[in-house]
RNA sequence: UGGGGCGUCGCCAAGUGGUAAGGCACCGGUUUUUGGUAUCGGCAUUCGCAGGUUCGAAUCCUGCCGCCCCAG
């Protein structure tokens, strides 16, 4: 129970279902600063929403003392991406970590039969076998962030909230009187109180503070940057340099020479991706569809070993994002984005031609 | 101190007598359980400065200032 509506809603359908549920929320970061602000979890005001839910749920609740786990697994990781130029993805870290680690182990040394969350992804058993799908409202699917976890992890985990639109969630909520029913969705990185997630990367690597030199795709300086802890690959506002006919975009950040490079969106074009840390789901699927962020429709492509070919170029691809495969509405696997190949941009071929 | 060109928003840039396009940047909203993206809106009472002509000038005239190129 994050503290969160999502959570406290499953603990209440759950309790309502007559089942013996023990409420749990794990402290990850609670530093004083994060307390008062709404819209995060796991720290001060959320721990405190959660307790009033489970007292009056009438169900036991814990609070777990992860921080040293996140802070290791997480705010350090996220620290040291940028400071590799890339751009992490907390979320998922958090999930496949203290969330789905630490948590399922804590879950079964209580002698629990499963642990339930408010995540909105479906967990479908199919022929026997457990599978991962996306949540029903596709405004809501939280898939992305989950694509680490394991077979083992799914067969114990529930995901009540996933055929739920969040509009009947907030229903029910209020129906069971939950104080929380009105609180505002979470949203941004939960650890950082006020969005200012760059100012808790230069104090824990201060070499990405460190301003430099903003180039073209052909080495010529166009301007300097406050440091790479700014910018991510795909990035458009914040470069600040006019004088374009068309928008510039960060096409490669490198962290050695502190240099950023910039282009047109053509030079965003990516043709195939390296994938590190690959967790899989599937059988031996090949031809599959994969989202290298977020919020954007998957798209066709072809996987072979650590290798992802688009069938189309994607723009925009970041390292340290996750790639995120899928058949229609099931999870089948994903991994770190590690590396991307220039893909035939219209822009790049024209440039190489006008070059030759 | 000979010749030529140019000075319009932070940058690029239209506009050559009728009352300041557009792009980029920037700012704000929307969208969003990561970072971003996208999208919508805002953004020069004023055209290097000072005079003059005109009903009316960024646009014509004069002077000055600044920059660039060629030639010394």
């Amino acid at each position: 129970m994050s503290g969160g509506v999502d959570s406290c809603v499953v603990a209440a359908l759950a309790a309502r279902a007559g089942a013996e549920v023990i409420g749990v929320t794990m402290q990850l970061y609670d530093h004083g600063e994060a307390v008062r602000r709404s819209g995060s979890c796991c720290a001060g005001q959320d721990i405190y929403d959660a307790k009033q839910v489970a007292d009056r749920l009438g169900i036991a609740h814990y609070v777990l003392d992860y921080e040293s786990r996140f802070r290791t697994g997480v705010i350090d990781r996220f620290a040291d991406e940028y400071a590799r130029g890339r751009t992490p993805v907390p979320c998922s870290l958090c999930n496949q970590g203290v969330k789905f680690t630490d948590l399922i182990a804590f879950a079964r040394d209580l002698g629990a039969d499963c642990l339930a969350t408010g995540h909105y992804v479906r967990r479908v058993v199919n022929d026997g076998r457990v599978e991962l799908h996306r949540g029903a409202d596709p405004k809501r699917d939280q898939s992305y962030f989950l694509y680490g976890t394991t077979a083992e992890q799914l067969d114990f985990l529930r995901f009540p909230l996933g055929g739920l639109p969040k509009s009947e969630v907030r229903a029910i909520a209020l129906d069971q009187g939950l104080a929380v029913a009105s609180k505002p969705d979470s949203q941004d990185i939960c650890f950082v109180p006020d969005g200012d997630y760059a100012s808790l990367v230069k104090r824990m690597r201060p070499e990405t503070d460190v301003p430099g030199d903003i180039v073209d795709l052909n080495g010529r300086i166009l301007g300097r940057h406050r440091g790479v802890v700014h910018f991510t690959v795909g990035q458009r506002r914040g470069i600040d340099i006019g004088g374009s006919p068309e928008p510039l975009y960060v096409v490669r950040i490198e962290p050695d020479s502190q240099q950023i490079v910039i282009g047109p969106r053509s030079a965003l074009a990516v043709e195939r991706i390296r994938v590190e840390d690959l967790s899989w789901l599937g059988e031996d699927q090949r031809q599959l569809l994969v989202k290298v962020r977020s919020l954007a429709p998957a798209v066709a492509a072809e996987i072979d070993g650590q290798w992802v070919r688009f069938e189309d170029p994607e723009y925009g691809v970041a390292p340290g994002q996750a790639a995120v495969f899928y058949d229609g509405e099931r999870v089948l696997g994903g991994g770190w984005i590690v590396e991307s190949i220039a893909g035939a941009g219209a822009g790049e071929q024209a440039r190489k031609a006008a070059a030759a």
